[in-house]
RNA sequence: GCCCAGGUAGUAUAGUUCGGUCUAGUAUAUGCGGCUGUCGCCCGCAGGACCCGGGUCCGAAUCCCGGCCUGGGCGCCA
């Protein structure tokens, strides 16, 4: 088939944006043939474009013979121009169709596609991994994915309104800094590096500097995890505050939180509707469990662990029940934090750390931080880790830190609580996991 | 790393219990033909599959062993 050109061909509307109001005016349309429809006499021309679908109507006798013959090989995701009259009609949901003037195909697809995009045979989700630029053409990935952008777009706007400074950290780091997760290891000129996995220390080394900051990134962990809650490569929404505590980063993540889904929950109707999903806005406060409080609750249903553990996967699930929608645990044992979290000065036994909990899914953690650097120091060989390692950091501790708190939310499990889906693979463009590298 | 389940056309599945009418069924997709108001269009025709290797048996999609792969759970995990 002879390929056409863009040419001065210019979009005018999207096919969201097309309604009956525009009743007999030009338009020019781009997409792709999401359906032909060919009733001998009629054929019926799906086209879809990032925002949705409209119907182009082309009765065989009645359109130019060039557009008939432009449309007559048309398959499944060719890419096309429109150019044609709005028509108002009572013959189709959206009350309009297209009638072609002019038809151009940019480029032409596989006859036998490797998921049914129509959505009438779902594919597994290894399967639409494995064909994950034709899967994330599908109405529900793209739902899924503009949700996510608005919820993003409404947590920066809130941090902005709140004097926060976006930051960028360093994704290349020198040394396994905090201990815990197991890092990936880079070459780095001849050099041993590692991917960071949090951006923790750096955004309090700021603290110094831009008191407010926040970040948006990619952080990674070479885990053997094999849930689907867990990835090694995962997005982190991060901030980190001066002149704070925990109960005050706690007050307003909670607020974050609640805007993101009140937000999405009002721009996201169409897409909401696509997954068959209801965001239920929390209301606020969210509960505040203390660690103690937990381990009582779970007690009452059979679940004993003693105090000073951490809480394990099966105790959430039980927790989750109890507590179906946003809770914060606090007040956790000094011991099962990381070492920059503060003990609390009249119970070193417990930390300010807290945790922010969707039903059985830790969402956000994050704490008032240790600012004294005698303490942190003292805190690192509890941990067993090397305070020597620690040189580059600690040293932003002898230039009058201050008091900070900060959290971090994981965007790709907001972004389920937010849809709906059940894996976290599902609302990640390409995941990376124990063994997906590829696409 | 441990445990469980599974691998059948492009996709999704039935069949595996208890080996034999399985020449492997169905839907959808694809190709060809037909149809002027479809919208999961419809109708007809066609092609298309038992993960790999070994074993048991007259006979294996089905049972056994090994491998590979996938999903799920646990653990690990600021």
């Amino acid at each position: 088939m002879d390929l056409d050109s863009i040419g001065d061909w210019v979009r005018t509307h999207y096919s969201s944006h097309l309604s009956s109001e525009l009743d007999g005016e030009a338009v020019t349309l781009f997409g792709w043939v999401q359906d032909v429809r060919d009733l001998g006499g009629i054929r019926f021309v799906i086209l879809q474009d990032r925002e949705g679908t409209i119907q182009i109507t082309i009765p065989k006798k009645r359109v130019a013979p060039a557009v008939l013959a432009k449309t007559d090989a048309l398959q499944k995701r060719f890419s096309v121009g429109v150019k044609g009259n709005v028509k108002k009609t009572n013959m189709t949901p959206r009350g309009i169709e297209i009638i072609p003037t002019a038809f151009k195909v940019f480029n032409e697809a596989s006859e036998q596609l490797p998921i049914d995009i129509t959505g009438k045979t779902p594919a597994n989700i290894e399967v639409r991994l494995d064909a994950r630029p034709l899967d994330l053409t599908q109405p529900s990935s793209l739902a899924t994915f503009k949700i996510q952008h608005i919820a993003l777009d409404a947590i920066r706007s809130f941090l902005f309104a709140k004097d926060f400074i976006e930051i960028h950290s360093p994704r290349i780091i020198a040394s396994a800094t905090e201990g815990g997760a197991e890092l990936f290891c880079v070459d780095y000129f001849g050099q041993k590096a590692y991917l960071a996995q949090s951006p923790q220390l750096y955004k309090e080394e700021l603290m110094l500097s831009f008191e407010k900051v926040f970040e948006v990134g990619p952080f990674f962990r070479a885990e053997e995890s094999h849930t689907r809650r867990h990835l090694s490569e995962f997005t982190s929404i991060d901030i980190e505050q001066a002149f704070s505590n925990a109960d005050d980063v706690m007050n307003l993540l909670e607020k974050v939180i609640h805007h993101a889904c009140v937000v999405v929950k009002e721009k996201c109707v169409v897409e909401l509707s696509n997954l068959d999903y209801t965001i239920e806005v929390p209301t606020l406060p969210f509960k505040r469990l203390t660690y103690t409080k937990v381990l009582d609750d779970l007690k009452t249903q059979g679940i004993t662990i003693p105090w000073g553990e951490d809480i394990h996967t099966e105790a959430y699930r039980v927790l989750g029940d109890i507590y179906p929608f946003f809770y914060f645990i606090t007040d956790w044992p000094t011991s099962t934090k990381a070492f920059y979290i503060k003990p609390r000065d009249d119970n070193p036994e417990v930390c300010e750390g807290f945790d922010l909990m969707w039903r059985y899914i830790e969402l956000v953690s994050g704490g008032t931080r240790i600012s004294d650097k005698n303490q942190l120091i003292h805190r690192l060989v509890e941990k067993n880790l090397n305070p020597d390692s620690f040189k580059c950091h600690l040293q932003a501790y002898d230039y009058g830190m201050p008091p900070h708190a900060g959290w971090a939310i994981g965007l790709e499990r907001l972004t389920m609580i937010l849809t709906g889906k059940k894996n976290i693979r599902e609302v990640t463009l390409y995941p990376r996991d124990r063994v997906r590298l590829t696409p």
